[in-house]
DNA sequence: TTGAAATATGAATCAGTATTCATGTTTCAT
DNA sequence: ATGAAACATGAATACTGATTCATATTTCAA
């Protein structure tokens, strides 16, 4: 259950390391189940057991990927936030950020959102506290008055899924969407709504 | 893998609907992997082997559970929209149907997002028939005037993936939330948007 | 009523794979 | 340089659970 304590040489840690890719690698596209430990083994060029070294079950390589997954997506979306000049144009750097996210990393996307049926503790705080900080952010721009008066933990958890579903459909699915257009009208719509 | 033919006698159709039924609840709490077909056959009441008479495989079972799930939600959205007065009552109205419904069957809400790990096939087609309808309506909302102009596809899409994210986080993982806020403020939302 | 087709049963088959372990090999602090 | 701690190996273990099948029982059209 617990993980297994990190590597105390050189060697250990880049073996740990090729098995963590190789384990994205396999997960991310047969899915936990159909991945099985031999695969990823096989794929990190290394012996059956010495997997076990360094994870104590597929659970809980898996709960790392997570993991891993939630600090670069956070990474990622606040870097490329970090220069907009105001919270609107926030959001639509942010969107676009995640999309090509999930297009640069699609595996471990797929892992997210399989974590919640192998994992839903790891599931459940990926997004909650992603939710938070946005949450956070959009108070924040709210007293400045850059934004409008509302529940800023219901608009985080919507736009939320708004990047999510769009990312499913226009990224995983669709390789030739027009991902700027998708962006612009996605972004419209956030910004003033579907109202004439 | 093809659905086996449909039963000829009377007590056929009622052991195929238990059975159904008994799928839906074991693979609905318990997950598509843990629920074995002797916990679904226990729970019908019936014989492991009766199972392989009605269905040919435990994904054949769980693909048509998504069907269920797909024909049961538009009925339903449908339903609810009906009577309102133009196209943004009609979101705020679907919006709310549809979280009443996972409220009422999180267990086929749950069978249709592992859809997507175990027959893509069914997921795809579930949300892209939905996005289909959904967008033709938008389409002609929009053409009446109902609606500003913007991409109805892409539209559809942002407004399915704010309902699922909010069915998840408030109906789901939290019993004590107040839909009608969680309505409203997303309904404020998608009607104004976050500009002030 | 009757027998051919449908349906019911659950033990046995069959396949797959997570995890362990006994036995080497390598690393690195001293 | 050296030996105790780390690490590597893959065959063997242990278990699970989907699917099949030979054998009853029930249904219902003729």
């Amino acid at each position: 259950m617990a993980t297994n304590p990190y590597p105390r040489t050189k060697r250990g840690a880049e073996r740990r390391e090729q098995i963590l890719r190789a384990a994205e690698a396999m997960i991310g596209t047969q899915g936990f189940s159909a991945a099985s430990i031999a695969d990823i083994t096989r794929h990190a060029k290394t012996a059956l057991g010495t997997f076990y070294i360094y994870f104590s079950s597929k659970e809980d390589v898996f709960r790392e990927l997570v993991l891993e997954m939630g600090q670069l997506t956070r990474a990622m979306v606040t870097q490329a936030v970090a220069d907009a000049p105001n919270r609107l144009e926030a959001e639509r750097a942010g969107l676009k950020a995640f999309l090509r996210f999930v297009a640069e990393r699609p595996s471990l996307y797929r892992i997210v959102e399989e974590a919640r049926f192998i994992d839903v503790e790891a599931y459940k705080a990926y997004f909650t506290n992603f939710a938070k900080a946005y949450a956070a952010q959009l108070r924040e721009a709210e007293a400045s008055g850059e934004l409008r008066p509302g529940d800023a933990e219901v608009r985080a958890w919507a736009l939320m899924g708004i990047a999510k579903t769009l990312g499913e459909r226009y990224v995983l699915w669709d390789e030739t969407a027009d991902i700027d257009h998708v962006v612009d009208e996605a972004y419209s719509m956030i910004r003033d709504g579907i109202a004439p």
